[in-house]
DNA sequence: GATGAATGAGGGTTCATTCAT
DNA sequence: CATGAATGAACCCTCATTCAT
């Protein structure tokens, strides 16, 4: 284990290191990204921002579209996985719960809730999402290719949504419509509540999530 | 008065092509920003699309920004004067309407209804609101300045929304909540059914706005 | 008489009026041409300030090289008059006047005093001329050819200068030496107080007259 | 140590080379000022003559005004510190010379040739001085503040004249008289002299500051 | 002739990307 | 590998000049 450990430690020192940089460029790029004019994030900003020269941004990422692209995959990356678990949980912990069995609907609420509480949390954590994933023009720099791995992303974020809303509609927890417009609006919702409260400089808040589930499911009406 | 006339419809005749030119600018300069990679509007693409050089552009705006600015005041002034329509009508319906008066809530889904419908059909209209509006970086050349008045359009939206909103909930239409949370979530699931709809090709149907009234009144829950 | 003033004034009424807004074209390029920063000097500018639209300056000048070149040879016409009169006048009135005959010194000392007083009303009257004629670049599209032509004029006063240099030498008013220094020297004073005085505000006096002859004359030293 | 003074000489070489390359600017910037159309310098021009690209020039200044003023900051300060040395000397060897404090006049006809030869070497090794300093009116990108710093050096290049003519009159090599036009009088010289020489492509040859000493001491008159 | 909007070549400036050290 | 100066294509904007009215 010593003598493994020894070259082990080596190799994984430097790549440590590597991965160390990586992520620092991959931060700053995100931090730069979430100020308001994110239009303005020249490569050397980034840099400058992860305490590297332009030149080593250029040895961890190809270009400009490579470095975003990045950004994108790994910050939805744990989003994704998170949202899965949101709609995927459920249908693993029904079978063996009696109780889920019995009321469908709560248990869609649930999943629900956990699935806006999912998003919110990582638009948060990675607040530049909301600039890069709902915007349907591009900043700086995200030209035709990263455009559609943009909208990719979009599009998965969706997909989960309409596997969460068939989900529901199939255990009746949801009246029956189009999977797709329900999955719209209910992302839609956790969008506006979350650039609502960003813009304000709040957080968005468990009441907020609350609040989404509760209006999606009843409704506001009295 | 030959003479006058006959300078008369020089005049007009200039200071109607003067508006036609500019209209063809603001026009092309909306089909540009409606694009994908709306963040690529070159000023000579703007002016090709409106079949003019670019000098003439310069000749009707001050600058890039003085456009984009100008495009949003334009663009905009009528879909705020629709939803005043919207929200204001109801104000004054109301008092001369036995039958509003006796179910108020219905008369508040008429208006919602109106609201959803107004702004469904500007963001059709003007494709590019929705990349204006709800991005809140800045494609190109929406640096600082511009910014904030795309913010302030936005806000405007959000506060017609809220006055609509209060309306609601005092007239007992709405459960009793925050109006900003309800605001926020309503103009989301516009915008993400709107959205939604655009990357399809398709249009924003009468369904869709529907489908909102429905679900923000009633939620999806069966 | 009467058919031809009919005629002739019909005519030269036009003609009068051609003029009219040929001179106020000029003068208002000698106007702007005198500001500060005469490499602001647009054709819109100068014609705002004729009075008349961009258009009407070129129906009465090519193009801008016309327009300056045209300046400089109207304004500097009669500024070289004068001096040819200063240097001339000696030549003429020298035989009849027993007086100068005595004492050729004092004569060319009038002379020198009307060449300079010549030189000073012109400069003040048209103050543009001191960027003109002095510069040696030029402003603004006073290029390649145009320069040439206000070489052309800084030569032709040189050359007068000269002239009255090889007079004074001649009649032994002036030590023998090169006139060409002489005539160099005289302007470079000249240009020298002309700016000065007008840097400050002041206008070439008569005392600055006085002051560049009886330095030119007889030195500064005690 | 070794490491040290390896990283010292990367540094210092960096350091070196970032100056030579700034050197090299505003030589190409000087030598494209001084010739002929000043107005037609483009920054490519000048990029092109330092032998590097335009985005370099923009390494090393802010913008073309920064540019500028450097160079006139830069060509400017050994003129200015040679001309206090000419005026100063005077002062300094004075008191401990006995030959010169017997004859003022002489010492000071010294001081003034060394004042004249400064300007005309000077002058001589930076033509576009003549340009820059000497033109009222400003050559392209010379516009308002840079036209005040350009106003600046005109006005330290006068009062060093003036100081040295009050010495002048205070110890009576110079007939009483104000300072202000003698200094006027003699920059003009030798601007007159610099401009005329250069123009028939001579060069200022100590003749010529002979002549203006001799012409501003004694006068011209035999 | 007068007008002034249209034109478009040309110049200043930025910034993603490269590469010698 | 890190560095950061060099590069130059690309973009915004200006303004002399033209020309339809």
């Amino acid at each position: 284990m010593n003598l493994d450990s020894s070259s082990d430690s080596k190799v994984s020192l430097r790549t440590r290191f590597r991965h160390a940089t990586r992520e620092a460029i991959l931060d700053a790029a995100a931090g730069i990204l979430s100020r308001e004019s994110a239009a303005q994030a020249r490569m050397e900003d980034i840099a400058a921002r992860a305490g590297v020269a332009v030149g080593t941004v250029y040895n961890y990422f190809d270009d400009r579209r490579a470095l975003v692209t990045a950004l994108l995959e790994t910050r939805t990356q744990t989003l994704l996985e998170a949202l899965d678990g949101a709609v995927g949980a459920q249908a693993r912990t029904q079978p063996s719960s009696a109780a889920t069995r019995l009321n469908p609907a709560e248990s869609f609420e649930a999943a629900l809730a956990r699935f806006v509480a999912a998003m919110a949390a990582h638009v948060e954590a990675n607040r530049f999402l909301l600039n890069m994933l709902f915007a349907e023009e591009g900043s700086r720099g995200i030209e035709a290719k990263a455009a559609s791995r943009r909208r990719n992303v979009l599009n998965e974020l969706l997909s989960r949504a309409e596997r969460l809303m068939e989900k529901g509609i199939r255990t009746k927890a949801l009246r029956k419509d189009d999977p797709n417009t329900y999955a719209a609006l209910l992302i839609g919702m956790v969008r506006g509540l979350a650039l609502s409260a960003l813009t304000r400089g709040d957080s968005f808040a468990a009441a907020d999530t609350a609040a989404i589930v509760r209006v999606f499911m009843k409704g506001a009406a009295r």
